[in-house]
RNA sequence: GGGAGCAUAGCUCAGCUGGUUUAGAGCAUCUGCCUUACAAGCAGAGGGUCACAGGUUCGACUCCUGUUGCUCCCACCA
């Protein structure tokens, strides 16, 4: 073996062998099924460093279901991803000279398909690097035949339920792709604008004003009304009137409503329904006309009378210069506001008043959310369950149409009059049209518009299954519901809870047991990653640079469950040494001579089989709760402190000499059994070493399908043996380190404790002791430094002069300590209440501890005055 | 404006339903070691008024109230 491990090569030969004998794959079986559906990335994705945390944590989940004997199954994926997708090909299409515009339907999907098989799948690739145990041949698009029929199916099955329907609303209007959005696709920033005070002449036949106060001097073009609050007293007197618009003239009324925010600006507003959900409303109320000043693409449109064509942007400075050399602007103040943005192109949203179609949502919220509140559907963190419950009360219908063509397109038929029927087929389309419309004429068209791409997503935990397509098949049947979602919070309202809907409504089940929500991946100032602050290293050089392994133990290393997490390349090193431990830890068994008579530890055989149980339930407990993190810090103490530099220390033979058969044969199981334990958060080296010390060479046999044992009984007894061998150990070195001695430098150990067989297993490797002298107890040794460790005191003999005024001054701290803490459990046990009120057990406890305290102190002083007798 | 969460060592965090010591870990720092698996290593050390102020209790890092500071989500302000 090599002196330091390199996993360059050993990674992908090892991927490659488990996709070879199929070891990811699942089919239906008597095993209980453990599922996991991947949350899809976007066919435009490639892989960051959200995805690596996302889809570690996923692995291990599933690996670690595979040892425990569960048929894990964990489905891969893309989606198609409308908008973001639309938006790349646009792009594309850009670069090539191409304007969109120009191309027919059927031309533009063609590129749009072609653009997907080529780069559509290279995120997928990359899992593969990460080490994802996924089952590739069930891998889904959400745009393949079978699903794409299914959410047809889906949006024709809500309509005809009632639940689906056509309306003009105010809507988010993304000026960039020229689609609406849903109210989650919109995303509100600070940022800094101008108010501008604008005064507006009053329909009298004085130089009379009213000033407004506006951040969007453009719309003053598209204004209907001036309104203030109907108990101000500055504008009572305008009860009735009418005032101009500013550079157009338009005679509008000055209107009443409680609404306004008196102490905002001047306490009136311009009310421009057709650009602002609040100003909507107010127009809806008082019955004011719609003046529509913008075009779909951002620009003045011909109603606005002024700049027509020109960018709204644009329009908001030269307009504000007009206002000013006509005098109408009063003043310009500084404020910070927020603006909507698009989630995907990042345009300042419209609001804009348009026709599309929504879901009504109640009915489907409905169960959705005591599944939630009833824990049985549970999230980690359970802090969620608030987040989730305060949306779901307050669900508002869904907004299903994009005005896109990369998506699926919308199943409705319209005649030229706009009537329509909702269809799978134009066949179907138009026999429903007889039907409804037995007297019209009916040359149909269908709708030009696709479906919002989280109403496709959200039926994913049922259709990679089949489980629309082909409703009683066994794969649906055997893996729904899953078990874990694995998910950002962000997405908690766009997907999560519209799966758990999607469950219910046609599955009448919940979708997964239970919601594991990851924290957000942070750099070590804490700042989000992002590509514009350039602060996100390219996943795919880490892997090259330190090994999948280590990238995967530095994400998880520094993952709190809930938390975000402040991640550093310092946290690959750190894998990576780890990596390294565990290669020479093999290293170092491997280069024993065994011989039948060799040196046997029989101690640390039984102790480390008892730690090993202990850790593995311990670890077992926090996987449970989600603890990743915590698992995978308790694995890696388990290898390194108990194992490494504890267990191996004490097997080790003298220099040159063998170790016994016996011993060595339990140290090669227990570094398989730890090669087992750790292998879900580390699968390749794992694999590498399982492989390494394998015996049958013959079958394909992989550490991925190899079962950990649950054992939950261990030896007790012999942990508190080690843990008392462990604090002699570190005393005596301790020692050793005071008085600067060197690794040769002489040392003895003296003990008095008959009763104490693990102390033969302080070999001298552990503290390189020169001896090891059990004594009687009346001659205690001259010139030695005594220990006290739970009451027995031991003896160094170090031969050098012994520093007297030291080991008293230590002795004297311990003994100021113990003391310390004696009287804090006597001032306890000494209160009747305390005695009285408390558990029990604890009064037990204290009892133990103070008669401990008093044991060692009574040893320290004899100590004590034993060294200041020979002073 | 509504809601949720956080505050423990220089940094990142454990410490679950009050009593395991007078609070732990990893990283960082300092000291000593090229000791025959690993210097990507070994051994040892220092470092905390558990944000602040009250309260409940025999007992509070842990429960309650308030204050301060930070974070997130939702609503959205012309």
């Amino acid at each position: 073996m090599e002196k330091n491990y390199n996993p360059s090569g050993v990674e992908s030969k090892w991927y490659s062998y488990w996709i070879e004998n199929r070891f990811f794959e699942s089919q239906p079986d008597d095993r209980p099924s453990y599922t996991i559906v991947i949350p899809p990335p976007n066919v435009t994705g490639v892989l960051h460093m959200g995805h690596c945390l996302n889809n570690t944590i996923q692995d291990i989940l599933i690996r670690r279901a595979r040892q425990k004997g569960y048929n894990a199954c964990w489905v891969p994926g893309t989606d198609h991803a409308s908008i973001a997708t639309e938006a790349k090909v646009v792009g594309m299409l850009r670069e090539r000279g191409i304007d969109k515009n120009t191309l027919s339907r059927e031309e533009f999907l063609t590129y749009a398909w072609e653009w997907k098989e080529k780069y559509g799948g290279i995120i997928l690739q990359q899992l593969k690097k990460l080490g994802c145990a996924l089952d590739w041949d069930r891998t889904n698009f959400t745009m393949d035949n079978d699903y794409y029929n299914a959410v047809i199916d889906v949006f024709i099955d809500l309509y005809k339920k009632g639940h689906i329907y056509r309306g003009v609303k105010m809507i988010h209007w993304d000026p960039k792709a020229q689609t609406a959005l849903s109210d989650e696709e919109v995303i509100y920033k600070e940022v800094k604008s101008n108010l501008y005070y604008v005064r507006y002449k009053l329909d009298t036949d004085k130089e009379e004003y009213i000033t407004i106060a506006t951040t969007r001097p453009e719309t003053i073009l598209g204004d209907t009304a001036i309104c203030v609050h109907p108990s101000d007293e500055r504008y009572h007197h305008l009860k009735g009137m009418y005032a101009f618009v500013p550079l157009i003239n338009r005679r509008i009324p000055i209107i009443y409503d409680e609404y306004i925010d008196m102490t905002f600006g001047t306490g009136a507003l311009k009310v421009t329904p057709a650009h602002d959900i609040n100003d909507y409303n107010l127009g809806l109320k008082h019955r004011l006309p719609i003046v529509d000043v913008l075009n779909s693409d951002g620009t003045m449109s011909k109603a606005a009378e002024l700049f027509i064509g020109e960018d709204r942007f644009v329009v908001r400075k030269k307009i504000a210069k007009q206002l000013e050399a006509e005098g109408f602007l009063v003043k310009i103040e500084e404020l910070m506001n927020s603006n909507g943005f698009s989630e995907r192109t990042d345009a300042v949203i419209e609001p804009r008043l348009s026709m599309q179609w929504w879901c009504k949502m109640p009915h489907l919220a409905k169960p959705a959310l005591d599944a939630v509140m009833k824990d049985d559907i549970q999230f980690y963190p359970a802090k969620f369950k608030n987040t989730y419950r305060h949306w779901m009360e307050n669900i508002k219908d869904w907004c299903i149409s994009r005005q896109l063509w990369w998506g699926h397109r919308i199943p409705a038929w319209y005649n030229e009059h706009g009537e329509f029927v909702v269809a799978k087929t134009e066949q179907e389309a138009q026999q429903l049209f007889t039907e409804k419309y037995p007297n019209h004429s009916f040359t149909l068209k269908q709708d030009e518009d696709v479906l919002d791409t989280w109403f496709s997503s959200w039926l994913w935990p049922i259709e990679v299954f089949k489980g629309f397509t082909n409703p009683d098949n066994a794969a649906i049947q055997y893996y729904y519901p899953t078990a874990t979602l694995v998910t950002a919070p962000e997405i908690i309202f766009f997907w999560v809870a519209r799966m758990i809907m999607a469950g219910y409504e046609y599955k009448k089940a919940k979708p997964f047991d239970a919601v594991y929500f990851t924290g957000i991946v942070r750099d070590k100032q804490g700042r989000k990653m992002s590509k514009s602050l350039g602060n996100s290293p390219d996943l795919l050089e880490l892997i090259d640079k330190y090994g999948a392994d280590a990238v995967r133990f530095g994400i998880l290393i520094s993952s709190p469950a809930g938390n975000d997490l402040l991640y550093d390349d310092k946290l690959c090193d750190q894998g990576r040494n780890f990596n390294n431990k565990l290669w020479n830890a093999l290293r170092l068994i491997k280069g024993f001579s065994v011989t039948k008579d060799g040196y046997e530890n029989e101690f640390a055989t039984r102790w480390f089989t008892a730690r090993l149980i202990e850790q593995r339930l311990q670890i077992d407990e926090l996987m449970k709760q989600y603890q990743i993190s915590e698992a995978l810090k308790a694995v890696y103490k388990l290898i390194w402190d108990d194992f490494c530099s504890w267990y191996l220390e004490m097997i080790k033979p003298d220099f040159e000499n063998p170790i016994g058969s016996a011993t060595y044969q339990a140290t090669l199981n227990f570094f398989r059994e730890l090669m087992i334990t750790l292998h879900p958060f580390m699968p390749f080296i794992t694999e590498e070493l399982f492989q390494e010390i394998r015996e049958e060479k013959s079958t394909f046999t992989s550490i991925c399908n190899t079962l950990l044992k649950d054992e939950i009984h261990f030896d007790q007894e012999v942990l508190i043996q080690g843990d008392l061998l462990i604090k002699l150990t570190t005393s005596i070195r301790e020692v050793r380190a005071k008085n600067q001695m060197k690794p040769k430098d002489e040392i003895g150990l003296y003990y008095n404790t008959a009763n104490d067989t693990s102390i033969e297993a302080i070999k001298k490797t552990l503290t390189r002791l020169n001896y090891l002298n059990c004594l009687i107890h009346s001659e205690k040794p001259e010139g030695t430094i005594p220990l006290t460790i739970k009451g027995d005191t031991y003896y160094i003999q170090v031969h050098r002069e012994i520093d007297i005024e030291a080991e008293i001054k230590r002795l004297h701290d311990e003994l100021n300590y113990t003391r310390g803490f004696l009287t804090s459990v006597n001032n306890k046990l000494s209160n009747e209440r305390f005695v009285a009120n408390a558990n029990p057990d604890v009064v037990k406890k204290e009892r133990q501890k103070a008669s401990d305290a008093e044991k060692k102190i009574a040893a320290l002083m004899e100590e004590l005055n034993r060294l200041k007798a020979k002073k």
